[in-house]
DNA sequence: CGCAGGACAGAGTAATTCAG
DNA sequence: CTGAATTACTCTGTCCTGCG
């Protein structure tokens, strides 16, 4: 594998590095449209001249140099949280691999769908740095743990969460999540994968432990009644479930970033005359 | 069971391309 | 070059989803 190891410049740029949609006027197609031209990287984009970029990005090259000399400087503070801002919703997922290892997999349990009727009974967080960390009502759970832990992030992975899971955490604990938050269920709809987040495992061939492989969301909530009404093992078991929840986005997350980057990216790499693809289709009419 | 917000469709506007 | 046709982007409004 020589030769690999050339080519390998493209894929260590990671693909927020790639991105053009935080620019203005820039969309889906205009992204395309650069990257096909062999225009990939933020810095491509400052070098190229005005030949080869279309009309509507030559006629912003000033505001480009601004927006991109901000990304540059939020990207090397770890300042993560603008692109959440600066990206259209379905492309957020680029902030990824940014994160490293401080990319938290969040995930709550309650005792019911709707707030504030219902009580939040534990917040589980998982980081490659840190582990999991599971905060439970009436011992650690408290809005100081909650934001500590939230701070700690570079970016937050959770499964319904943008819905769910962090306004949540927003309205009974009064923190301010001020991470980008990568919701799965919207990254795997994209790829045509639909449903649950147990059901999306299940598809993908990720097995939890059996013991738990039972237990589903409305039975965390009677789990933790029991756990109320003396059941030590109740809340051992809602523990477990938490934590197959949290650990378990870690493979999904990067199957996901995998195959996004590969449908979204890959299709549209610039022809690169060392690496001769047979099948990319010539059909470039101008 | 309630909900925020994502997908999608349609309309309106701006930019780009193309024929002549 | 010009005007028309095409393409891209943005905004608004509906509908629908999976969370415990």
């Amino acid at each position: 594998m020589g030769g690999a190891l050339l080519q390998a410049t493209g894929s260590v740029t990671s693909v927020l590095r790639r991105t053009f949609q935080i620019l203005s006027g820039v969309g889906e197609k205009t992204e395309q449209k650069l990257w096909q031209r062999g225009i990939t990287t933020w810095s491509d984009l400052r070098e190229a001249g005005d030949d080869r970029l279309p009309g509507r990005v030559q006629r912003r090259r000033e505001a480009h140099e601004d927006q991109l000399a901000m990304a540059e400087h939020h990207l090397a503070d770890d300042h993560t949280a603008p692109f959440d801002r600066w990206l259209p919703d379905r492309e957020i997922w680029r902030i990824l691999q940014e994160a490293g290892d401080r990319v938290m997999y969040l995930d709550i349990e309650t005792t019911g769908l709707s707030y504030p009727e219902g009580r939040a009974t534990v917040v589980g967080a998982h980081t490659d740095a840190e582990g999991t960390q599971l905060l439970v009502r009436g011992q650690d759970l408290s809005s100081r743990a909650v934001q500590d832990l939230i701070d700690d992030a570079a970016c937050l992975v959770t499964f319904n969460g943008r819905r769910f899971d962090v306004p949540w955490l927003e309205r009974e604990f009064d923190v301010s999540v001020d991470v980008p938050n990568v919701d799965l269920m919207y990254a795997f709809r994209r790829l045509d994968i639909t449903g649950g987040l147990k059901s999306i495992e299940k598809q993908l061939g990720l097995d939890r432990g059996e013991e738990i492989d039972d237990v589903g969301g409305y039975e965390a909530v009677k789990l933790w009644r029991r756990w109320e009404r003396g059941n030590h093992d109740a809340l051992e078991r809602l523990l477990t479930y938490n934590e197959a929840d949290v650990v378990n986005m870690q493979p999904l997350a990067d199957i996901a970033y995998e195959r996004l980057k590969a449908e979204v990216y890959d299709p549209h790499e610039p022809d690169d005359p060392q690496a001769q693809q047979a099948e990319i289709p010539v059909e470039d009419a101008g």
